[in-house]
RNA sequence: UCCCUGAUAGCUCAAUGGUAGAGCGAGCGGCUGUUAACCGCUAGGUUCCAGGUUCGAGUCCUGGUCGGGGAGCCA
């Protein structure tokens, strides 16, 4: 008798003796045919336990009847057509031929097992969360988690992408996106002070104030610039204070880079990318996505393949703000209102991909004065701009809003130059990234994606604690 | 960080300023090829924390902590 996993097990011609592993979902008990106890046994492999059927002749069929919810069991056993409706195979564990149920670990006192055999919310089961993965929702969500992580990398690999390693510490304080986390070995009760009475960081570690990443994309330009097509993939973190269901304070973030590319071959890799992973989930984890169809998001299956089977929409900025005016004059009520030059809000976003256009839209050309310093200056006019603009690029999509803000960027050193000045970035910081404009500069574009925010998109899932093991939040690192 | 809202049994929630309750889960028993099982019994409480008002506070007031919804910042 042979070990295989559940997933294994359900596609073995019915016959198969084999050896089972896993933790008990549930244990219903019968008095029919000399008694019996039904248990539901998963490993976690794939979305849907199998029914062990447990005779009354195992020697030690009282401690079968004592299992709950949470308990590690070995089984052996043969596979057969289950005689009762809701599965079509189960394994036959009967002490007269040759099966067996070992009991490896107990839970003790179930009465406390903070994981029970009913409906928990989300907001508690957060508080279990080295628990909450055993089950079927968090199950669900780490096993398309990974499936999509594996995408990603498929997807950049096959194009000929190199993933770039990126670091998580940076000494340079003007990556330009953010609260950023402190990186430091110094007392921080009695940290040694310059003559002005300043921390002196000359003293700390890396002899320079150093901090936690918020992108790896100003290094990732760099590799760009010498293997055309590059990716980062790895953690990310903002120190902001922001609570809300989008929001983390570590989170992966990935990053391509392309040379000799414009923004409009980057929005198309965007939404190849984008499908890409979408289609992954849909034809990889069937068992998965039928959950969160049926349980977390009536419809999102159709929603997918509606995403899948149609075009981004593209439309320039001001043409998105004339669409925007046009509903607000046609008695649309926006809590802010919509004028060129101005950032779009939340609620304006949403009304153009979840009402207007009812798919995902990617916005380009935005107003260069609420746009990044490195984003490629665009020629006065474009698409009848009354104001200068850049080669910046959003992706929105319904429920989620923005899910990747990408750019051309400047590849032109006086442009460049000339945005720290008006930015008062200091020029001299920016030394290395100024370089690459000098010895061989080309056009180049990429984007950014928050990879939780691409989970909550394909599950459906509303919380992006609930995507990620173990979130951190401002108030939350537990665990 | 701002606005709104909440915290009572292991979990989800009730309880006019006047004796703390149900469902689910758990334990025990009954029934049953069961599968959101069903029926009966039992156990289970510092009502988030610190003050205050009151003869009396789960309930009213003040401050805090944490959660949820929305917003901002953003990915």
């Amino acid at each position: 008798m042979s070990w295989i996993s559940v997933q294994q097990a359900i596609t073995s011609p019915v016959g198969t003796r084999l050896t089972l592993k896993g933790w008990v979902r549930t244990n219903r008990e019968s008095k029919a045919d000399g008694g019996l106890c039904f248990v539901a046994l998963s490993d976690g492999g794939c979305f849907d336990p199998i029914q062990c059927v447990v005779r009354g002749t195992l020697p030690n069929f009282a401690d079968v009847q004592r299992l709950t919810t949470g308990c590690a069991i070995e089984v052996d056993g043969e596979l057969v057509a289950s005689q009762g409706k809701g599965q079509a195979v189960e394994v036959q564990v009967d002490g007269e031929k040759g099966g067996a149920v070992r009991i490896v670990g107990w839970v003790d006192h179930p009465d406390t097992y903070p994981v029970q055999n009913k409906r928990h919310t989300f907001e508690y089961l957060r508080e279990v969360a080295h628990l909450r993965v055993r089950t079927n929702t968090f199950g669900a969500v780490a096993r398309l988690r990974h499936c999509l992580s594996m995408a990603v990398h498929r997807f950049f690999h096959e194009r000929g992408f190199f993933w770039v390693h990126t670091p998580i510490i940076t000494g340079s304080d003007c990556e330009g996106a953010g609260q950023m986390f402190r990186v430091s070995t110094l007392d921080q009760v009695n940290p040694p002070r310059t003559p002005e009475g300043k921390c002196d960081y000359s003293q700390d570690f890396f002899g320079k104030e150093s901090h936690l990443t918020v992108s790896g994309q100003l290094n990732v330009e760099t590799y760009c610039c010498a293997l055309s097509n590059v990716y980062t993939f790895g953690p990310t973190f903002r120190a902001e204070n922001s609570n809300t269901a989008r929001h983390l304070a570590e989170f992966w973030m990935i990053e391509p880079e392309m040379a000799f590319c414009d923004l409009m071959r980057d929005s198309q890799i965007a939404e190849e990318f984008i499908k890409y992973c979408v289609n992954a989930a849909l034809t990889e984890r069937p068992d998965d996505m039928k959950f969160f169809d049926e349980r977390i998001e009536p419809g999102l299956i159709a929603r997918l393949r509606h995403v899948l089977e149609t075009p981004f929409r593209r439309l320039p900025y001001t043409e998105a703000v004339r669409i925007l005016s046009d509903a607000a004059a046609k008695g649309k009520k926006f809590e802010y209102q919509v004028k060129w030059g101005a950032d779009l809000q939340t609620e304006h976003e949403r009304y153009l991909t979840e009402e207007h256009f009812k798919q995902p839209v990617i916005l380009m050309n935005y107003p260069k004065d609420i746009k990044a310093f490195y984003m490629r200056l665009n020629d006065q006019g474009t698409d009848g701009a009354p104001g200068d603009t850049v080669a910046a690029m959003d992706v929105l999509v319904p429920k989620i809003g923005e899910i990747i803000g990408g750019s051309q960027r400047e590849e032109r050193l006086n442009y460049l130059d000339q945005r720290l000045e008006e930015m008062k970035l200091p020029a001299k910081e920016y030394w290395w990234y100024r370089d690459l404009r000098r010895y061989g500069t080309v056009p180049h574009a990429g984007f950014g994606l928050g990879f939780e925010r691409l989970v909550l998109f394909v599950t459906g899932m509303a919380n992006i604690r609930d995507v990620i093991p173990f979130p951190r939040a401002p108030k939350q690192a537990e665990f």
